[in-house]
Formats: structure tokens, sequence, C-alpha cells
DNA sequence: TAAATTTGCTTGCTATTTGCAAGTAAACAA
DNA sequence: TTGTTTACTTGCAAATAGCAAGCAAATTTA
């Protein structure tokens, strides 16, 4: 795995070494706002990841804690991925991203962000103590 | 100018087909946190951007409406680079990008980050009343 | 007024990264 | 025991990044 080296000692530049990347924050995404939780899951989602890369992404996320994998308890050749807490840290990052998205998209269906924007401190607990009880379950549940 | 496609019609990916990227978050940091607004001021930040790649992402940025150049009531071979107020909508996600990355940065020293984590919103409107000025006057004035 | 400098790029070349398609291997299901 | 699911790896072409040099208009200096 190839080590991320600072380009400087901004708190920002240093953010962007991990996350500056068109893919990291999506599967980051899917791990906080679905129930996705495998290397077929992400593949699935609609940007179409290639196989190399979401596996260079993995490794890169778990080898910087961001993730962490475990064996399925079903079926052993199944990895399910789980946030740590350094990776639920970003949720605020990726709810400020949907609502810049969500405000200059034209496409986008601003009711769900509109009522998430008004209640963002609830909505960003919510996500993180559902996301916190994985932590020490093998198993994803569901909502 | 090449077009921007977008990969999906999820807002956190809409915002990262503009944002993903290891230099456009930096150009906009230096917007709304330091005085910097020429290309050469750009070039000396820490980072060491290449000559290349910062034109591209000026191009880009502009031509997508996050900033605006206007050439120097000085000198007229130099352009003062502003940003928009779609540019300075994306400060809540540079402030979140901040906060986490000064929580897990080891070498960053966290006063100034906790002092605006504990009025945030404060913070973002004191950024933003002091950018906003500047969207309609021609040359940025200092703090 | 001519030469040097500042400023903001562009160009050419090489190296790295991405993206696609195909292949591999372990576990599992029929 | 054969086919399928799952999670990758590999090979190759295309795109992007990074470095060094070059260029051109405006400005300053001699």
């Amino acid at each position: 795995m190839k080590e991320i080296l600072h380009r400087s000692d901004c708190p920002i530049g240093y953010s962007l070494d991990y996350l500056g990347d068109k893919w990291v924050l999506l599967i980051l995404r899917d791990l906080i706002f679905t129930n996705k939780s495998s290397y077929g899951d992400f593949l699935a989602s609609d940007e179409k990841i290639a196989t190399n890369i979401l596996a260079d992404r993995l490794k890169l996320l778990e080898a910087n804690g961001f993730i962490k994998s475990t064996v399925s308890a079903e079926k052993k050749n199944k990895f399910i991925y789980s946030l740590t807490e350094k990776g639920i840290d970003l949720i605020p990052v990726i709810i400020e991203l949907m609502i810049w998205g969500s405000k200059y998209d034209s496409h986008d269906v601003k009711d769900v962000v509109k009522k998430l924007e008004k209640d963002k401190e609830g909505t960003i607990k919510q996500l993180r103590d559902k996301l916190s009880a994985r932590i020490n379950s093998d198993v994803p549940s569901g909502e």
C-alpha cells in the first residue's frame, strides 16, 4: 500500500491528502447513508467504480483507519466493511457536500435535504449513533 | 474547457464531480482564509501546485461559476480572482474538512480550530460577509 | 527608450493513474 | 462434481499529472 505523503501542514490539505479524490467519499457515503457494506455492494452503486479502483480504495481506507473489514458470518468468502470512529467523524463533511450539491444541482429533489438541514446536528447524531452501534457488532443491521 | 459529466444524480456525487480532486478545494481555501487572489499567490502556497494544473483549475472554477476574474486596477497584466456566491457557499464544506483534519493530524495546533468550532455559525457568517463584500468591489481588501 | 523583470500563462515530454476487459481463486450451492 | 458467487488481480490503452522550459504582454529599471 502506497503511503500518503502530506503536502503541507494545513489541516485542510491534510484531509484532502486522503479524501481529495473522486471515489473515496462516495464509498464512505454508501457506508453512512445506505446499508451497503460489501465490495459487491459498492460496485453496484450508480457511479460505476472500476473493480481495481474499488479494491485499491478499500485497501487505502482500511490501511489508514477509516474503515475495518470482517469476514461475513454467513459466507466466509464475503467481507463486511464498516466505519471506524475516524470514518464516522467525516459525516459532517459529507453532509455539507450534500447540502451544497443539493443547492446547485438542478436535478436534485431538495425536500429530503431541506429537512436534514433544519436539524443538522440531530441528523448527524442519529447517523453517528446508528453507525457507532455497528462498530462493535460484526453484522450491520437494517434500518 | 472540458465539461463536467455527472456520474449519478446523487447530490454528494454532484459535488464531488467538481471538488473531488487534490487541488480545487485548496485554491478555494486560499480565497476563503487568506488574502491570496492571484495566480502567483496560489502558486506560492505550501502545496506547490504545478503551473499547468493551476491554470487548468482556475479555468475550470471560473467556467463553472465558483470564481470570477477581473483585471487588477494597478497592473493590467495581473488578474484578481474572487469567489462567487456559489464558491462562498462551500465555506461549510471546507470548515468541516478543517475540523476533521485538525482532529486527526497530530502535527496540527488545534487551538485556532477549537475556537472556530465553538462558534461555527458565527465564523461562517464572518467569512461569508467578508467575502460577499468582495463580490462587488474589484479590489480585495486586507483584514 | 531600451533592457530587464513581473505576471500569467502554454507547450513538450515523461511518469503516474485511471478505466476497461479478462482472468483467478476461494467458498458455496445444486 | 460442476457451476456460481464473491472478491479480487492483471494487462493494456487512454487520460491525467508533474516537471522544465518557453512565451508574451505589461511594467519597471537603467
